[in-house]
DNA sequence: GATCGATGATTTTTT
DNA sequence: ATCATCGATC
């Protein structure tokens, strides 16, 4: 344990032997608040403390395995484990084995933001509520809004003053008799219920408040309300509460995170012990003053200054780029500059506002053949036809699942149609039954739908009891049943039926879920469906993430918190993306987006390259586009500026013969530039070089065209398909005989023409 | 009841 | 520009 101790610095050794009682650690970016954390725990258990006594929560899954991980190799594991998890997950923990105080369904299911919006648009729809009036987004975010505030349907009815407020607590109370009929939970309900299970049962709460001695909390600042009444609850009996975060780091107030739980830590928590860690063990000189020079000017924080003993490094690169296309092309560029310098793909990570943002550098990436991985976004579950099958396996755990059931009651198609199931669910609800036991009524189905209806919603349902009995036997396991459901409803076959060109490419996703059936059932040894399914809605973006050297990452800077990278690439630093136009309005808004730059910019250890582009397509159409504000508070001695040279054109004609590849980008250096960024700008007026010419005047100078045949030195014969110019290469895409469809740039690999 | 084509919204960030 | 939803038609 000395060992352990004195690694650390004294700031960071007196936080983690503080004494019992309320702790709040303040942590800069980069200053050891991961090792803090878990040498805490290990130092705990190290004086004895029982590891069924302490509480940990984290921010997302990987870091609890992570911070388990390492304090395994801090004290030794095969100790009885500790509580680590999410908020969520360890909320549904408690829920499953205590949730009955609660009246709640033991199979309850968890309803995920799409499940939720199907579900409340069913509800509008029973509610004769025009969706058009109200969009089924913002009456959700109320709900949402409500739910983290513990206001009731009861309570939001009672404060309603406007008519749309009425709308809204009505459809909250009807969504929350829907979500009762059908036995799910949204995410909010998960630490809600949670709350309630504590605050309204209170040997339950003694119960658990008794058994943990000390609760600890990761990403403090980014917690709510209804998160903090969970931490009140559970240190209620020892209160010894161990948080740590970092006030500059708070991204997440758009979902009800207050940092007022932190700022007045001392208010909740009397007595309380703060330190503070500001020396930053990541970044390089200049990485950490631009960032403290861009947060130095929120006027909302407590205010500290990161330093570090490491060299100041390389100045920090900004560059203007003409379009998103420009930007993506440059990118490219610079992982193959840093990969030649002695990095790996795997240490560039490129950071953007919205995830839109990673389609134009995901295509680029591609065409140069760079491995990469795009984290979040559309991710993996939820692709319709994982979801599809999913939807299949949580009817078969929980019958009264009706958005499941919605989802797949004619996927593939069995001639049940809108009406039929309509009439269906509404004679089920009439007569209170669950659809499954309704559909066995034969003399109450055949009256409400028709005798040929009834037989084939009976078929189907029978399909699903027979699916049912087997994986509640046990006579078939996780990835038996899932395997079982693909093959009895044959969804190979309806997916080629769907859709012949993404069949084979849906089913490969398929597939894979059934390799994670298969490796969560080897893994837990032998889970239960309900626990798969859970693991599967609370694995978050940042789960995803695949350690390793082989490929560039590419996520929005809300998923990198907490993650690190030697260099990092961030894109799109415009006004109006970031900060973004929804938050520009209000000083806290700008503030937060302040946040989010400053959380970019510090996951950065050696480089930082800050890029923005002069135009942007925004719904089809081009954008003129201002450089991030941000961009302009870092101070100039720290960065390398580059901006678009909007004076002299090059005169077209010239590359309209001959091999003239396109124009690299001229820049200037702007002299004053940290002067002149500061305040907002008015528009760009000057007419910007169009390039959309250049890219035809590469294809049509190339010595490639659509239609040739080629040779390629690994992918043998093909036959040209497309030719385009893509940033500063040319980009041939070939259908290969033997290889398919490849993008080659004939500039890395040598490409022959045969004809 | 299914299919095709037109229309309109959509992009902020996530457990 | 793309995707989901809606309406008309078979």
């Amino acid at each position: 344990m000395d060992d352990l101790l004195r690694v650390l610095n004294p700031d960071q050794r007196a936080a983690v032997t503080a004494p019992d009682g309320p702790v709040l650690v303040v942590a800069g970016a980069g200053s050891g608040k991961t090792r803090v954390l878990t040498t805490r725990i290990a130092w705990l258990l190290d004086r004895g403390v029982h590891p069924g006594a302490v509480l940990a929560f984290t921010f997302t899954n990987k870091a609890a395995k992570e911070m388990r991980g390492r304090v395994d190799t801090q004290v030794g594991a095969g100790r009885a484990p500790f509580w680590i998890g999410t908020f969520h997950a360890t909320c549904l923990k408690l829920l499953r084995a205590d949730g009955a105080a609660l009246g709640l369904n033991p199979r309850f299911a968890i309803y995920d933001t799409d499940d939720q919006k199907r579900l409340l648009k069913q509800v509008m729809a029973a509610e004769k509520i025009d969706p058009k009036q109200f969009p089924v987004n913002v009456v959700r975010t109320v709900i949402s809004r409500w739910k983290n505030d513990d206001t009731t349907p009861e309570a939001a009815a009672e404060k309603a003053i406007a008519h749309v407020d009425e709308v809204h607590a009505t459809l909250y109370a009807a969504y929350e008799r829907a979500l009762t009929r059908c036995g799910a939970l949204d995410f909010d309900d998960l630490i809600l219920r949670a709350v309630h299970l504590l605050e309204r049962h209170d040997e339950v709460r003694a119960r658990y408040a008794g058994r943990f001695q000390h609760v600890l909390v990761d990403e403090f600042q980014d917690t709510n309300s209804l998160q903090m009444l969970l931490i009140k609850a559970l240190a209620s009996e020892h209160g010894n509460l161990f948080a740590v975060g970092d006030d500059d780091q708070s991204i997440y107030g758009w979902r009800g995170a207050r940092v007022e739980n932190m700022l007045e830590f001392d208010q909740y928590f009397p007595g309380a012990h703060t330190f503070r860690l500001e020396q930053n063990y990541r970044s390089t000189g200049n990485i950490l003053a631009a960032a403290n020079a861009v947060i130095a000017n929120n006027r909302r924080r407590k205010g500290k200054n990161l330093w570090t003993e490491s060299g100041v490094g390389d100045p920090l690169t900004i560059e203007e780029f003409l379009d998103g296309d420009d930007e993506a092309a440059r990118i490219v560029e610079i992982v193959r500059a840093e990969c030649a310098a002695g990095h790996t793909r795997g240490d560039v990570t490129v950071l953007y506002r919205t995830n839109a943002q990673s389609r134009l550098v995901e295509d680029a990436l591609r065409r140069a053949q760079i491995a990469h991985q795009v984290v979040g976004s559309v991710q993996f579950y939820e692709r319709k036809e994982v979801r599809d099958t999913l939807a299949y396996l949580k009817l078969v755990a929980n019958p009264a699942d009706e958005i499941s059931l919605l989802r797949i009651i004619n996927v593939p198609k069995r001639r049940l149609g809108e009406t039929t199931v309509e009439r269906f669910l509404e004679a089920a609800a009439y007569a209170d039954l669950p659809p499954g036991e309704f559909s066995a009524r034969t003399d109450l189905l055949e009256p409400a739908v028709g005798l040929a209806a009834a037989g084939r919603l009976r078929a189907f349902f029978d399909l699903v009891a027979r699916w049912r009995t087997e994986a509640g036997t046990g006579a078939l396991s996780v990835p038996e049943l899932l395997a079982r459901i693909v093959k009895d409803i044959d969804y190979p076959g309806w997916l080629h039926t769907d859709d012949p060109e993404s069949a084979e490419s849906r089913l490969e996703n398929v597939a894979e879920l059934v390799n994670a059936a298969h490796a969560f059932h080897e893994g837990s040894d032998g889970g239960t469906l309900a626990q798969f399914l859970e693991q599967i809605a609370l694995v978050a973006d940042a789960d995803t993430i695949q350690d390793g050297e082989g490929a560039v990452r590419l996520m929005t800077i809300h998923t990198a918190k907490g993650l690190e990278f030697p260099v990092v690439i961030l894109a799109g630093c415009e006004d109006e993306l970031l900060p973004h136009v929804t938050s520009s309005e209000t000083e806290a808004g700008v503030e937060e987006e302040r946040r989010l730059f400053y959380v970019a910019l510090t996951r950065a250890r050696q480089r930082a390259y800050l890029l923005h582009a002069a135009r942007r397509r925004r719904f089809g159409a081009h954008e003129d586009c201002l450089p991030s504000r941000f961009l302009g508070e870092i101070p100039d001695p720290v960065c390398t500026r580059r901006e678009l040279n909007r004076g002299w054109q090059p005169p077209i004609a010239q590359t309209l013969f001959g091999s003239a590849p396109r124009p690299a980008p001229t820049w200037v250096t702007p002299s004053n530039s940290p002067a002149r960024m500061l305040g907002p700008r008015p528009k760009p007026t000057r007419p910007v070089r169009q390039t959309s010419e250049w890219h035809d005047d590469v294809a049509q100078a190339a010595p490639f065209y659509p239609g040739q045949h080629v040779s390629h030195s690994s992918f043998g014969s093909g036959v040209v398909l497309r030719v385009e110019g893509v940033g500063d290469d040319l980009v041939v895409t070939v259908d290969f005989r033997d290889a398919g469809h490849k993008h080659i740039i004939p500039r890395f690999a040598p490409l022959v023409g045969l004809d």
